[in-house]
DNA sequence: AAGACGAAAGTGGTTGA
DNA sequence: TCAACAACTTTCGTCTT
């Protein structure tokens, strides 16, 4: 079978001492800060049943609970096939209106639910986002369907409102021009029905980390682990100076890993920073001068840019 | 010529009366 | 429900490298 413990090297530097972040689903170059995989792998155990020999043997209680199938897996019907003949014609009527009724009440839900999730799964997988985050986001929108809460609402833009809700609690957050990449819904629509769901569920999220977002900014832009490194010591700086309350965590990033990386002398122009950040020069203009005036960091650049003479 | 900088006006969301 | 407000964006002109 597959060695899990083939030593993996980084395609950027060829170092094999690698960071490996199982919640966040992502492995971490310790050289050169480049982050190989984005993706996760699902570790949990599998269930399926080769033949139906092994298969009973193998069963404990049945296919574990899952909120990325429709049903959570444990679907009930009234009436199996043999069931059927055993009953006597009053009971036979009996039977057949409850039938109904269940069909009637679960068809409506199920459908829109399997259509859900399966759009949920295209556009996480397409995010490479964890498992984790996955099943969050289907038990999300699982709630909001039985809550009513898609009424008025495209289902996709639940979806993908309920992913991004399930990044934000698992530390491993997406921009929301991500998410609106992914999905196709405007990121507009996206933000309102996170609001919506998460306040309607009562669901408490706690403002992102900015230093959540670096790994992945600083691998888009081919930065150094120390580039990154020091990044996050600015903004542990920034947020003892009370600058990162009430602005935009990406904003905020992109400012700390763009002086970082002028302080290395591996310049980025503002407008690539930009970009993987998805904020704009400015945003990362006013930052960044926020920065500097408040840290006092302006000597350490001068300095890189003399040593680079 | 490209990048950095800053001013001004506009957008969407929050807050507080 | 409305207005004030803060953060962020868009756009554009000017300065710097």
């Amino acid at each position: 079978m597959s060695r899990r413990n083939a030593i993996k090297k980084c395609p950027e530097c060829a170092a094999t001492n690698l960071t490996f972040n199982k919640n966040r689903g992502e492995i971490i170059c310790n050289e050169c800060g480049f982050v190989l995989e984005d993706k996760m792998v699902d570790f949990s155990q599998e269930w399926r049943e080769f033949d139906s020999d092994t298969g009973e043997s193998r069963r404990r209680t049945g296919a574990p609970m899952t909120y990325t199938q429709f049903d959570q897996g444990l679907g009930t019907e009234v009436g199996q096939k043999g069931d059927l003949f055993k009953l006597g014609g009053k009971d036979r009527n009996k039977f057949f209106r409850l039938r109904k009724w269940q069909y009637r009440i679960s068809t409506a839900i199920e459908r829109n639910l399997k259509l859900a999730l399966a759009e949920l799964k295209r556009v996480s997988s397409y995010l490479k986002l964890p498992r984790s985050v996955e099943e969050e986001a289907a038990r999300v929108y699982t709630l909001a369907v039985q809550r009513g809460l898609v009424r008025g609402r495209t289902m996709e833009s639940v979806v993908a409102g309920a992913l991004y809700a399930a990044c934000r609690r698992h530390d491993v957050p997406r921009t929301l021009d991500e998410l609106s990449e992914a999905s196709g819904i405007e990121k507009k629509e996206i933000g309102r029905t996170y609001r919506f769901v998460t306040r309607e569920l009562g669901i408490k999220i706690l403002p992102s980390n900015p230093a959540d977002y670096i790994a992945r900014f600083a691998s888009a832009l081919k930065l150094s682990a120390e580039t990154q490194s020091n990044s996050v010591e600015i903004l542990e700086k920034a947020q003892k100076a009370e600058l990162t309350s009430g602005r935009g965590p990406t904003g905020i990033a992109a400012a700390a890993l763009y002086v970082a990386a002028l302080m290395h002398g591996e310049k980025r122009t503002q407008r690539e920073v930009a970009d993987v950040a998805g904020v704009t020069e400015v945003t990362i203009r006013n930052r960044y001068k926020e920065l500097l005036e408040q840290l006092n960091l302006e000597k350490d650049i001068k300095k890189t840019k003399k040593r680079k003479k």
